[in-house]
RNA sequence: GUGGCCAUAGCUCAGUUGGUUAGAGCGCCGGAUUGUGGUUCCGGAGGUCGGGGGUUCAAGUCCCCUUGGUCACCCCA
């Protein structure tokens, strides 16, 4: 009888316990860093009514969408993002809910996009938002939240670039280009990678505007200096129109406060090319990019809208928010070789000496597991030196064997597998100094 | 969605202009006088050459389709 091929969809993964150890560490951080910023978690429906995801991202997000009919006749899609469910579900709660709310979410979302590295098809988002307030300081405290995160995971040095899409809004209001914003500053986010005459012509063939005002725009996105020499000079070419001061004054305080909160000014960056592919985003924008490896692209991105929810009710509902891309950032980390190697979350084996005497075993093992320490018995009998090996393969550090000399004492050996070095502590002792042992070398 | 490149053991790959039973390293399993891993030595398992069709006396090798991977564009985490 023919088998059946085990295979995975293009684009979709399996997860060995290497992989999923790393990736469940990097989410407990996540978790972690939100809950002290104060988020609470929530969750949605992996599927929703097409109608509730549709058209709201572009044009692109609508193609990128697995759509289908389900059993029931319903025309259902998979969610493409964490943002567009959220504002369905603000709409749907507020009344429980209240303002400013603050949630996180964690969860896989679905593109059908064709794959490349750090791009699948099935990727799991870390979302993190602030509704219900156009206050800048919901703004500067998610930059914050992007810097603590990255700081605590990326392991590497990482550059959070900035901008503020009034400031922008305030350029093209002055150049009369308004009309044609979507496409200038699609094309203005192309800037770093085709370079001006590229984005030059894009801009005059796409977006269809003159070339003395394309040129103006790219000047403009081009300025370089200080933070503040670009404030400053940015100031001067909005003056006058309301939304382009306002952007300035609000990207000013954003990198004020952050430096006074002592934020390393190098990881911040005023960035007046950014633009952000999707269309919501109404004011400051961040895009997180990682020092040594630049080219895998924004591993944390995210930016204020003014109206999250305007498609679901009628009550306004401005935010600002961002979302860690773990499997971008995970893949990112792979390349660079800081991945963790063990292969299981145990850190001490208990072996098991001689068949009869499996319950001390399994009585020290609970014993430890109480103070808090992974704890695995090893499942087979084999002499020692196979559980050992098993153990130093797993990447387990620690392993305690108990023979009949130590059984008489009540101790137990304490090896160190990462050492080598092995020592006997009476039972009473034994948290406690694997507890130390542990902390070493981790 | 458009275009390029790729696909041989769990992994990284070798396989001469198509020619008998398809190889290596690493990994995996077992063993080297049963109270100790990482090194070394010995042995073993594992591939219908991604799948399907075609050309040929003969296909891992050539052609078509398909699936998957990868890169660029597009877009994005």
């Amino acid at each position: 009888m023919s088998k059946i091929k085990p295979q995975t969809l293009k684009g979709f993964r399996d997860f060995l316990p290497e992989t999923m150890l790393s990736r469940e560490h990097l989410m407990q951080t996540a978790r972690d860093v939100y809950r002290s910023f104060g988020f609470a978690p929530i969750d949605t429906p992996a599927l929703e009514y097409t109608e509730i995801l549709l058209g709201k991202g572009g044009d692109e997000s609508d193609k990128q969408m697995f759509r289908f009919t389900d059993q029931g006749n319903r025309d259902v899609s998979m969610r493409f993002d964490l943002t567009v469910p959220f504002a369905r579900f603000a709409a749907q709660h507020l009344n429980e809910l209240g303002t400013p709310f603050k949630r996180y979410h964690m969860g896989a979302v679905w593109r059908a996009e064709k794959p490349q590295k750090g791009r699948y098809r099935e990727f799991v988002q870390c979302d993190f938002d602030t509704i219900g307030t156009s206050s800048n300081a919901a703004d500067i405290e998610t930059l914050m939240v992007i810097h603590e995160l990255m700081d605590r995971i990326a392991c590497g040095e990482f550059t959070i670039r900035v901008n503020n899409r009034k400031v922008l809004n305030g350029l093209l209001e002055k150049l009369d280009l308004t009309e044609q914003s979507v496409n200038v500053l699609r094309a203005l986010d192309k800037l770093p990678k085709i370079g001006r005459e590229k984005v030059l012509a894009e801009m005059t063939e796409q977006a269809g505007i003159d070339n003395e005002r394309a040129a103006q725009v790219l000047d403009f996105a081009g300025l370089s200096g200080t933070t503040e020499e670009l404030l400053t000079q940015v100031g001067a070419m909005v003056a006058g129109n309301e939304t382009g001061e306002t952007g300035v004054a609000q990207a000013r305080e954003l990198f004020d406060v952050a430096s006074s909160a002592g934020l390393p000014a190098q990881r911040l960056q005023l960035d007046l090319s950014i633009a952000r592919g999707l269309d919501y985003y109404t004011g400051t924008i961040y895009e997180t990019f990682l020092a040594d490896l630049p080219g895998i692209g924004s591993v944390c991105s995210g930016g204020r809208y003014d109206n999250l929810a305007e498609l679901f009710t009628s009550q306004p509902l401005p935010g600002v928010g961002a979302s860690l891309g773990l499997d971008r950032l995970l893949a990112a980390l792979e390349e660079l070789g800081k991945l963790e190697t063990a292969s299981t979350p145990t850190q001490v084996l208990v072996t098991i000496f001689d068949p009869a005497w499996i319950a001390d075993s399994f009585r020290i093992a609970r014993q430890l597991r109480k103070s808090g320490l992974a704890v695995e018995v090893y499942a087979d009998h084999k002499k020692l030196g196979k559980q050992f090996q098993y153990a130093d393969k797993k990447g387990i550090p620690i392993a305690l064997v108990a023979g009949e000399e130590e059984r008489a004492t009540g101790s137990w050996q304490v090896k160190d597998l990462r050492t080598g070095d092995q020592s006997p502590y009476p039972e009473a002792e034994l948290a406690g100094h694997l507890a130390e042992l542990l902390a070493k070398n981790c």
